[in-house]
DNA sequence: TCATTTAATTGAACAATGTTCATTTTTCAA
DNA sequence: TTGAAAAATGAACATTGTTCAATTAAATGA
């Protein structure tokens, strides 16, 4: 049997990202086979090898998509104009995503892109966008001449915060007495921008 | 054939782990097949289940390993009592263990023990004795009875570099201008220390 | 010394995986 | 109506982790 004509192109790439989505969410990364996303959208394996190159680069697409979510999510809070809260604001949008659709996240941080394969440029654009908007919460920390000096700090910020989700999320992170990834990163932000501020005084 | 008396369980143990770490080093933990390893000690794979659960304990046994080489470098600094200097020395002697090691330093931070399997508490306190030696480092910021207060931090500054190299090992962490992973982790280090002496100044 | 028990080691076997590709079938254009 | 192009298949292959009955060597005891 063959050329179906039920979906097209664009439709069946919708459908396959659909389908590894809800296993993802439900069964975790380690359920994502070939033969299990074929099953959900009623074609054989073979056809998924027409929509991407492998099943790392379904994933990556499906981190594509996560990726956008995140940023819906996260780019409809108003910002207040103040860094910490701002941060914090933002923070806790993060976390509430990561605790919604941990497999989600998990595919999309914890599962290594082999180094085959080097990461494209359009996922590197989407999380340019991501930590954008953490460069504009804490932009009135920096004088506008210090574009770079920003988008560094925003970026060891972003880094920063993904290592403790990532640790804590792992069991890797042995917890001190009673807090928890919210209280450390909390801690992560504040120390972070006071230190900021207190270098800017100098 | 059987019951040979090549080696008893310990060496067999350290055979194991031995082979397991040259693959991880010379092609990746991709590469860490049961059958790999069997190969390269002279033993079968049935052999390796009599010393493991399965593959996933081997790789945690392997990392404990890891671990302990770690803590045997980073330990080997003697600290001045200055928390950066001393910071930024531990950070350069785990930036070159994972120059050095990229393979070990991957399977050790990037590859997620499945969540079926709880991580071992002996491999919690290998990681822990880790970071008490950052805890020693950062103790002159806090007074002797601000024990938690101190190991938080700790925790929060071993994620936050954790997280910059994890990221930007696996590209997906944009590096601005000609910023690399040294840059941004003694950023990170010189801020942060600054935000915990201007909080306790207040 | 020989028979029996115990334990280690094997390797064939199984189910599941990613991936390929000759074959088949449908659609589209001429 | 015919021929070419494209889409979809699913059987097939190589590898994987893992199990376990069978086999063999060592340890034990008489």
């Amino acid at each position: 049997m063959a050329r179906r004509s039920d979906h097209n192109r664009e439709e069946l790439y919708a459908l396959a990202i659909g389908a590894a989505r809800q296993i993802v969410e439900s069964d975790g990364i380690k359920a994502l086979t070939a033969r299990n996303v074929a099953d959900v959208i009623g074609y054989s394996p073979g056809t998924l090898y027409n929509l991407f190159d492998n099943l790392d680069d379904l994933i990556v697409h499906l981190n594509g998509s996560t990726l956008d979510d995140l940023f819906d999510k996260v780019s409809a809070l108003e910002q207040s104009g103040d860094p910490e809260s701002d941060c914090k604001a933002l923070l806790g949008s993060y976390l509430d995503y990561l605790n919604d659709h941990p497999g989600l996240w998990y595919a999309l941080f914890d599962y290594a892109i082999p180094t085959t394969m080097t990461v494209p440029s359009w996922y590197v654009r989407k999380i340019e966008r991501l930590m954008e908007i953490l460069r504009v919460a804490i932009a009135p920390l920096y004088a506008d001449t210090q574009m770079d000096e920003t988008a560094r700090a925003a970026s060891v910020l972003w880094a920063g915060l993904h290592g403790i989700t990532s640790l804590s999320n792992d069991g890797k992170l042995q917890l001190v007495s009673e807090d928890d990834v919210e209280d450390l990163a909390s801690f992560l932000v504040t120390t972070f921008i006071a230190g900021i501020q207190s270098r800017a005084r100098q």
